[in-house]
DNA sequence: ATGAACCTATCTATGAGTAGGTAGCCCTTG
DNA sequence: CAAGGGCTACCTACTCATAGATAGGTTCAT
């Protein structure tokens, strides 16, 4: 499926609602509202709210994989990339926005199957990614290497996705970038 | 505001239905098929939906703070009182269930502000609890005192809910057990 | 003249919320 | 002690707004 200009544009205000609001709080009138496109025409792209959140979440994945390699490319070593997402995470935080897939998680019930399955890839991708980082400032002396990379990247990860929705009902964002920081504290050289 | 055994069973219900598909994902229909009265009648008890977010989160609370007492009074060691509250997040994910107030700091900008307070409410007082119990746990000896009690309380927390979204996604829900004693280890003697 | 990218108009279902009624219970008061 | 008042806890029947979705055009570029 080849997404044009107004589709992208579409799932862009889907994707900001998802995160502020959640997936089922807005309506395809609220997405009129956003893009200028009548809500008949936003079935013309997406037939079913079903389809819309399945491509939000296809393509945020396809973001997200890019924006990790980036990270990847942009830091050479290992516990920049981890500081960097932790970055990323604030700033989302910054903007008074959620998680994509921590949302859509919540909400997966009421979605269709492949939502889930796209939830459950972004988890997997993200802690591979953050177990490799961290082996790999391991390999460069700045992160203790007893620690098993795997168990530490879990941790992270849940501590991202916890520390995001405490952080933002406290409405302090940079509390998460505090907690990253101590839960990498005891393992850095 | 006394409530009487119907208001009960609608926070209940409501309740279940929060911590499966979310507060905006369920009607007072369903309310009326799960407690068996008529959907005007619920609105006798709770005007509005925003009143039954309210309420519930009110109860929920103190529900909450006499478990963490029944914990406290149950458990004599420190780290058992922590893996005792580790045990009740692990068995509520087993019901397929999130915890209530992840659930309403998602869907907050849909609720009355007083809602988000409760949810505050909740992940301060669980904070102050788990610090407590470290602290203890660093007094019985079965913690090391290097580690502060506060900062760690953070993270266990942040660690509690972030993990009980991903294992919830990935239908594991002994995993955040295992999570949660990665998360103490480091510090455990 | 065909197809992509929109539109208006409409449908049906469902949402929260209201108006107004009633059955039963306790409590008074003549 | 019976009649009535008033309260609690429901009910039926409705309103009004919004939801997602469909039918059937129109416009414009190729």
């Amino acid at each position: 499926m080849e997404l044009n200009n107004t589709a992208h544009k579409l799932l862009d205000a889907a994707e900001a609602f998802t995160q502020t609001r959640g997936f089922n709080a807005f309506s395809y009138k609220d997405l009129e509202k956003e893009v200028g496109i009548r809500t008949a025409s936003i079935h013309y792209y997406f037939p079913t709210k079903g389809d819309l959140a399945f491509h939000m979440a296809d393509r945020y994945l396809v973001h997200f994989r890019s924006k990790l390699e980036s990270m990847s490319s942009k830091h050479a070593q290992g516990i920049d990339r981890l500081n960097g997402l932790g970055d990323a995470f604030v700033s989302t935080l910054s903007e008074g926005k959620f998680c994509v897939c921590l949302m859509l998680s919540t909400e997966h019930l009421s979605l269709p199957e492949g939502v889930l399955g796209k939830v459950k890839e972004f988890f997997s991708i993200t802690e591979t990614w953050l177990s490799q980082s961290i082996t790999l400032a391991q390999e460069q002396g700045s992160l203790n290497p007893k620690v098993s990379a795997s168990d530490l990247a879990a941790q992270l990860l849940a501590v991202l996705e916890g520390g995001m929705v405490i952080a933002l009902a406290r409405n302090e964002p940079e509390q998460l970038g505090k907690l990253l920081q101590k839960a990498l504290a005891p393992w850095t050289v």
